[in-house]
DNA sequence: CACTTTCATTCAAATGTTTTGAATGTCCCG
DNA sequence: CGGGACATTCAAAACATTTGAATGAAAGTG
């Protein structure tokens, strides 16, 4: 048995940390114990795992190919363990859930009180909640990846492939905003693309680790401005630092105070399908509880319109609402 | 890392053998520390994987989930393990080698010595090698669940889902042949299939383990006596034990010390073809040399035809010599 | 170019984990 | 109802890993 999926583990810290010293910080080790282990899997394998010429020991092809492989085997382990513990218990050992910049952790925090509440004093199962927050393509991603067993707020299609379950939680209304201090501020609507893309635009950096990124509305040649969330993003355009498109109902009460005003563009933004999705195979009892909750959840926020006066200013989503617009003017 | 190779190699050896103290014996430890192993990985999954009511511990449905996933993974790290060391050395730290008990394996002692003599003192790598008999389907089945890198005499078709590469090493012809003293020795040729089931088959057992077991040449409602290889088949044909189909250039000596007759048949079975193959991947350097090895020898004695007396005797292989045949009549 | 920092390694000692062996209790079969 | 095969327990022993301090080597810094 020369393999050992602890060693795998160091080898995966290594390479991500770079560094055996950095690999001995995560795991909370001497650097001592990281030497040890590479070379006892050496020993073991006969094979030279680094090249320890030059002060920082750097993979050789083998070692690469051990620690690709060993990631998937890594993985494997860890779904294996998960699928264990549920089937002795019905209830997840534990429930990791992704949740969008977009959709207000507020919102989400009273279905965890609930839950906490309904399942875990009864049924004497400890099933932990685990929350991360994703931006965009990063939903799909985590979920695609094993990261996360449920994502509250992904936008429109699942990845290739499949495998995947979808309930539409709310469309959200797209807005296109501008600090009333930003020269687009002023400028007649519609917006057309050109006039658009002479602004820098602000971007929620996509938080997906392998599936492709999704850019939302950004146009060619467009400079950036990249942030780690959405409600960044908001705070970046509040600030005049770009513009951009963001949901109706986060815009609408920066619009109300005056910090941010909405430009009617042309063509119209199509509303952002925001969906819960999980992974299709037959579900856990966290799992199963999660799932009813976020069906049965008011979100008819996340599809807030813009408000009348601002309706005037924003392009219309529909063709009938755009005909309205004409009869206005 | 709740997990662990050991753990799960503990959990494969005690399903085997039926008992924590087989699984003792087989890893050459004292019960205690299989009990040791399996409390230690129970309490870390918190998961209880084997129901002790009862003597003898038995597998709950976790246990058998963990069992059966955890054999993939286990196949998995063997595998990765297998071509990390190929691809440090080119040279494979082990190369197993499947023979079909069709082809006598002292023809295939030659090319190991030629092997060590060639590959290893020279190149100071050591492969070791590790040779198995299989029969019929068992050679295939090898090769398809990782036991075997390369097969020899394997029959006809590979099995589905292809991946494979294959040489016909000959084709062996196949004579009907039972003891003189069958009831079958006398009777008027050529045999038909009705007479011929009315007496009881000599048949090699299948050795697949996963694979669909193939059976060659019997027919239905015959009564069988399933022997482990093709050598004892033989024998057993020879002590009168019953009748059945042999490769010609395993009879022929038996035919001519005058222990087995062959009778003619009809229909006439085709001429079986023995195959050397390997999987498709890119191959490491010892099972090059097998390859090329194996196709450079001389294996025209499998192709043997029966002698000229038993020629008349025997169903004739194609056309042309069934033409022949009835010249001679 | 010396100086500092960061890094991997080595070694003996300390700590932790696994294995052992002998003892105990249990179940099952004849 | 007794013998045999089995799983378990516990303290002790064997073994493996981790530590910490010392060493040397490369890369960055002023």
């Amino acid at each position: 048995m020369p393999l050992s999926l602890e060693a795998l583990a160091v080898l995966d810290a290594i390479d991500r940390r770079g560094s055996f010293a950095g690999a001995a910080i995560e795991l909370d080790h001497v650097p001592s114990a990281i030497t040890y282990s590479v070379r006892k899997l050496e020993d073991e394998l006969d094979v030279l795992l680094f090249d320890r010429r030059g002060h920082r020991a750097r993979l050789t092809a083998a070692g690469r190919l051990l620690l690709d492989e060993g990631r998937l085997l890594l993985a494997a382990a860890d779904d294996v363990e998960r699928r264990v513990q549920r089937v002795a218990t019905g209830w997840e050992s534990e429930l990791r859930i992704a949740v969008d910049t977009l959709v207000p952790f507020a919102r989400v925090l009273p279905l965890a009180a609930a839950f906490y509440a309904e399942c875990q004093v009864r049924d004497a199962a400890h099933t932990r909640l685990k929350f991360s927050r994703e931006v965009l393509g990063g939903a799909w991603d985590a979920l695609a990846q094993g990261r996360a067993d449920l994502v509250l707020g992904a936008p429109a299609d699942p990845p290739s492939g499949g495998g995947y379950k979808l309930r539409v939680m709310a469309e959200a209304t797209m807005v296109f905003a501008v600090a009333p201090s930003h020269p687009l501020a002023s400028a007649t609507e519609p917006l057309n693309e050109t006039q658009i893309a002479a602004f820098r635009a602000v971007v929620a950096a996509d938080s997906s680790r392998q599936l492709a990124p999704r850019s939302v509305g950004l146009l060619a040649g467009q400079d950036t401005l990249t942030v780690p969330d959405i409600d960044t993003k908001l705070a970046a355009q509040v600030a005049g630092l770009g513009c951009g498109f963001l949901p109706a109902f986060m815009a609408a009460p920066e619009v109300a105070a005056g910090r941010l005003i909405l430009k009617a563009i042309e063509p119209p933004r199509q509303p952002l399908p925001i969906n819960a999705a999980w992974r299709e195979a037959r579900p856990g009892r966290a799992l199963a509880w999660w799932i009813n909750a976020v069906t049965k959840a008011d979100w008819r926020f996340l599809a807030l319109r813009p408000s009348p006066t601002a309706a005037r200013r924003t392009a219309a989503t529909d063709k009938r609402r755009r005909a309205a617009h004409k009869d206005i003017k």
